[in-house]
DNA sequence: TAAACATATAGATAACTCTCTATGTATTAT
DNA sequence: ATAATACATAGAGAGTTATCTATATGTTTA
């Protein structure tokens, strides 16, 4: 259950792309196939194949045929995982200001 | 308020590497000189400097000179809207199976 | 079987990233 | 003023990324 920090890495570089993010948004609201997502962008077929491709092996969606179609969807799992990874983090307002002091 | 796709993708670059997705969460437990960040990489002062540098530019991190140090905190802000936008992903399981039948 | 369609792969290229060494800048202490 | 310390910037180089065109693969239909 628990990933290491660079499958969250991964993640990240597989979302810090704008038309890659975008996709990812697009896909909460169910799944879509290939050519569908490829309209709303001003990129080519292979352009497009090879972000999925980035998408898929980081993990963060799921793609299954479908007759001469690709379907994409979230993997509710990896999503989970980073809502986790970001809602964790509480930032304490413990005053380090002396870490240094020895330096 | 609204951050766009373009900021999150940035946010998502900055964290997209190893090294400052470890920063951002050593962060997490309050503000931290750049020389105690330093100790716990195997990189030089530069490589550190610049990898500060784009967790700053993101808006992720804030930096703040004390005296002959740099201290480093997460913004807050920033880490509040990443956590809007994965908890307000539900992936609908919405068939839309049938998005492609008029392709 | 052939054509049409959706998608993937190969190869090329320009731009960007991460790392280093060398050096510059700013602050504090002697 | 000088030296020491912490950090930033410049420049270089190897590696990676995002995009394209051209082509291949696989599925359905006529």
């Amino acid at each position: 259950m628990e990933k290491n920090l660079e499958e969250y890495a991964q993640y990240m570089k597989a979302l810090s792309d704008e038309t890659r993010l975008k996709i990812f948004l697009m896909l909460s609201d169910g799944e879509l196939c290939a050519c569908k997502i490829l309209e709303e962008f001003n990129i080519t077929q292979p352009t497009l194949s090879y972000h999925m491709k980035i998408l898929c092996d980081s993990g963060l969606v799921k793609g299954r045929k479908d007759g001469i179609w690709m379907k994409y969807s979230i993997n509710e799992e990896a999503l989970a995982a980073i809502k986790v990874l970001f809602n964790e983090i509480e930032v304490k307002s413990v005053d380090r200001s002396e870490c240094c002091t020895e330096c």
